[in-house]
DNA sequence: ATGGTAGCAAAGCTA
């Protein structure tokens, strides 16, 4: 069995202690991280590698940043999305370890719609969707999870009104551009697993904004997934969301989304 | 509710 996690940690340096304790209670083959806030050179390389984990990332100081971090041996490591060069921000790095190609990818926020910062989410998102149709082409067991800044159904939101009102993570271009991208052939894993989500009564989110108490009221998002194609879906034993995570003292605003798959994906 | 909190880094930006 493997077992793929990913979570967009705010700050891996800050959040080393929680990581330590989730990795030990989870023990993940692979985790696919966003936000890590850092540069390679002040990344805790020695506390990963004593987790038994094999690191590549991207980082950038102070914002964005990703790695794939895998207990297998990571080959053909791929630095940013290649459909969008150029691109000065860490958010998006790609691998092949353990049978599987894997990606962590960090979705701009976009910050208000019709910002400046919007129409990058909207660009990063087409590049996406332009790598996503490469990489299916291929016909392998893959996963593209991350941060994906995007609520893709109106299940995946505390209140329908945050829809309506065609809020930031919410609005119909952000799910359209998201659905652009899954379109191309790509499985929600998390929801493979767990279709009862889809009711309003049994909802779970992987986000809750720091402020105005939002998890203590569960005003959360489902904004971080594991997207896998079909021959990764074909294995999909089980998932979750580590929410228990979020309760901790200093915890990420993110809860990590894992998934099983059965050891003849690999 | 043009705030509310957290992280980086040292004031304001990003989320």
């Amino acid at each position: 069995m493997t077992l793929i996690a990913t979570w967009n940690v705010n700050s891996i340096r800050t959040r080393l202690p929680i990581l330590e304790k989730w990795v030990a209670h989870r023990n993940p083959d692979i985790i696919l991280l966003q936000e890590l806030k850092c540069m390679e050179e002040t990344f805790p390389l020695t506390a990963m590698e004593d987790l038994g984990y094999n690191v590549e990332m991207l980082g950038q100081k102070s914002y964005n940043g990703v790695a794939i971090l895998s207990k297998y041996p990571i080959e053909d490591v791929v630095h940013g999305l290649p459909t969008l060069s150029n691109d000065p921000q860490a958010r998006y790095i790609e691998a092949f370890c353990g049978g599987i190609r894997v990606a962590s990818v960090y979705v701009p926020n976009g910050q208000k719609i019709d910002s400046d910062k919007f129409n990058y989410k909207m660009n990063f998102l087409k590049a996406l969707k332009k790598h996503a149709r490469a990489l299916l082409a291929q016909d392998e067991s893959l996963i593209i999870g991350g941060d994906y800044n995007v609520a893709p159904d109106l299940c995946d939101g505390h209140n329908p009104d945050i829809f309506e009102k065609n809020r930031i993570l919410c609005s119909l271009q952000e799910r359209e551009a998201l659905k652009n991208v899954i379109n191309e052939g790509l499985i929600d894993g998390y929801r493979v697993v767990h279709p009862e989500t889809l009711h309003e009564n049994q909802k779970k989110f992987s986000w809750w904004d720091y402020r105005s108490g939002s998890y203590e009221n569960n005003k959360g998002y489902r904004i971080d997934h594991l997207y896998c194609s079909p021959k990764a879906a074909d294995f999909i034993q089980n998932s979750g969301i580590d929410i228990e995570t979020r309760l901790q003292e200093r915890p990420s605003d993110h809860a990590p989304v894992w998934l099983s798959l059965t050891p003849t994906a690999n």
